[in-house]
DNA sequence: CGTGTTTGACCGGCGC
DNA sequence: GCGCCGGTCAAACACG
């Protein structure tokens, strides 16, 4: 609500400016003159009407703007033809230089102006999904309407500490029940954000029917779609066995994201400032373990981890826990939105793919989406393949997520065998369950592009990436559409910053406002849910609409490039491939521009 | 002098 | 209860 206000605010603001950047232009003209003056003029204009989403008062105004140009050209073509040609010349110069310099002004609103409609409408997105899946949920299930109302599926990636502790139960269950054990625990693996944890309490209440199987109560997450499974898998919990331990302390705990990635650099640079608060040489591990802090707000809780791979040296990894409460750079908003919708994707998506996956094996489910296959499998029997790499990951209580940036040969480590665009969920019975979203790129064991690289990507329009209002949706991820600038005007540079991978990759996650439904649909489309199966059609078709936009490439570190590898993948998804970013959690403003910090540049750590 | 890093000590969780 | 381990603290130190 407090979110629209302040972006209807921001929006109408950005209309007077563009209309007095407008008339500014009008005029210059007046006084001095040219046809290609106005002729500049009148391109803006288009530039500006062209704009499917512009408001249609501000193209009546340049309209009568022009018109009143057109008068005041013919007037100054008189005067022209009695000057000089040198000074007529000179006038015509300098006449075009400020036009150009409107131009990039209007340019800068409309981009500025199609974030702000962008967020608008993800907002709306968002609201949209949530509503359907809590829907869904409550159809399957007798759960109040009142949730279904409740867009903010919550800000805070970890897990809420509210909920009980079933010791007892769990460890009795555990004893008694190995088989089921794994399956319940994957369900555990349901365990999303943490404001759902109250009402899953009520839903339990509510909820009479407890799924007496292990299949049947997966069943279910299924039917629950993108929406949050908190309910049921509480439910689940508690009625049923609780047998999962480990995700009950999980609760606890914050969700984590780990990124594997090839890097040079001591640490990555993903546009944060960090401080180093701590180092320690983990088990199982030469390289030592670098903590780090965010410095960018004072409270900011977020705390993030590096460190060398065992096995591969040049392989970082970081470890992201927490979401920054403040405003990011531009720059570091990538790494921060990955982080949190990976995260996201974590917490609810990762009770999904368990759920439609089936309880007793190892299932994998893939979809492809923009070009991305997206590779989910349950690989709860499969963990110790996947825990070897990410010893940073390991930590057992965390539910972890991991994209794995690293060139496929190194992706050992994740149980994903694809070599591209894959994302790969592995949800592990433990505690410990991690999802590995592999990204890795056949370009080069250099990483991609750096994050800020994206460009939103709303509907035709360009998008100044820069965040405006302050987003304060429930839910971490929101829906923001970016297209990799570097996709069509650069290729592919050959160092690229992982950030800006992960931010591809992210965005390939979160192609959909909920990325959740969409793995939730396609699982279900291939698994056998037809109905769920409109839902990622849907999806698609959205994202396809997404054209490219044009590059914001302002930001310190920004360097314009886009995700490589990207671009790179199937050909056909490239161009669509406008993958759907998902914002940090917290309010941005386009503040610290600058931001990137530096920051990682010393190197302690590691080396 | 302020800021950030280094590094040993400390704390809490977990397993035995 | 003890030890291991991960994570954090904080004094000392380095750098600009």
């Amino acid at each position: 609500m407090e979110t629209t206000l302040k972006r209807s605010v921001g929006f109408e603001s950005l209309v007077k400016e563009g209309r007095r950047v407008k008339s500014k232009g009008d005029g210059e003209s007046s006084g001095e003159t040219g046809s290609g003056k106005v002729g500049n003029g009148r391109q803006i204009h288009e530039d500006i009407s062209s704009k499917p989403s512009s408001p249609s008062h501000k193209d009546t105004a340049m309209s009568q703007q022009i018109s009143s140009s057109a008068v005041i050209e013919r007037a100054s073509m008189d005067s022209i033809s009695r000057a000089s040609s040198s000074i007529k010349m000179d006038q015509l110069e300098s006449a075009r230089a400020e036009m150009g310099k409107v131009k990039e002004e209007n340019e800068i609103l409309k981009m500025t102006l199609a974030q702000i409609m962008k967020q608008y409408q993800s907002l709306q997105m968002h609201l949209t999904n949530m509503v359907q899946q809590e829907a869904k949920k409550s159809t399957d299930m007798v759960t109040t309407n009142q949730e279904m109302e409740e867009p903010e599926i919550s800000l805070s990636l970890g897990r809420n500490s509210s909920e009980p502790k079933k010791d007892d139960q769990n460890k009795n269950s555990n004893s008694n029940k190995d088989k089921e054990n794994d399956q319940q625990l994957k369900e555990g693996l349901d365990l999303s954000l943490d404001c759902k944890f109250e009402r899953s309490s009520n839903l339990s209440s509510n909820e009479p029917t407890s799924n007496p199987s292990p299949e049947t109560s997966f069943e279910e997450p299924k039917e629950e779609e993108a929406g949050e499974t908190w309910p049921p898998n509480k439910m689940l919990k508690t009625v049923k066995c609780g047998e999962d331990e480990a995700s009950q302390q999980a609760p606890v705990k914050k969700a984590r994201v780990s990124v594997r990635a090839r890097c040079d650099t001591p640490t990555m640079n993903d546009g944060c400032q960090w401080r180093k608060y701590g180092q320690k040489i983990a088990k199982g591990n030469p390289c030592p373990r670098a903590y780090y802090r965010c410095t960018v707000a004072p409270a900011c809780p977020v705390r993030k981890q590096v460190q060398r791979c065992a096995e591969d040296m040049s392989i970082l990894i970081t470890t992201y826990e927490g979401s920054h409460n403040h405003p990011l750079p531009i720059s570091a908003t990538a790494m921060a939105s990955t982080t949190s919708a990976a995260a996201y994707m974590l917490m609810s998506g990762s009770s999904n793919s368990g759920s439609a996956l089936g309880p007793s094996t190892t299932n994998t489910t893939s979809a492809d989406l923009h070009g991305l296959n997206f590779n989910f499998s349950d690989n709860t029997r499969s963990r110790q393949f996947y825990l070897p790499n990410s010893s940073i990951s390991s930590s057992p209580s965390y539910p972890t997520i991991t994209l794995d940036l690293t060139a496929p040969p190194l992706s050992s480590s994740s149980s994903s065998s694809s070599q591209f665009n894959r994302l790969n969920s592995s949800v592990h019975t433990t505690p410990r369950y991690s999802t590995s979203l592999n990204f890795s790129s056949s370009e080069s064991n250099a990483l991609p592009t750096s994050w800020s690289n994206g460009y939103l990507n709303y509907g035709t329009q360009p998008y100044n990436r820069s965040q405006i209002g302050p987003l304060t949706l429930g839910r971490q991820p929101q829906e923001h559409f970016y297209q990799p600038y570097m996709q069509k005007n650069n290729p592919t540079p050959p160092q690229q910053s992982l950030t800006d991978t992960i931010a591809a990759a992210t965005k390939a996650i979160t192609s959909d406002p909920s990325f959740k439904s969409v793995l939730e649909a396609a699982i279900t489309s291939i698994v056998n849910k037809g109905s769920t199966a409109e839902n990622f059609g849907q999806n698609l078709k959205r994202n396809e609409n997404f054209t490219t936009i044009s590059p914001y490439s302002s930001t310190a570190n920004g360097n314009g490039c886009a995700s490589s590898y990207l671009s790179t993948r199937s050909s056909s998804n490239a161009q669509q491939g406008s993958l759907m970013f998902h914002p940090p959690p917290l309010p941005f403003s386009t503040s610290k521009s600058a931001s990137a910090s530096p920051v990682n540049n010393r190197d302690h750590i590691n080396n």
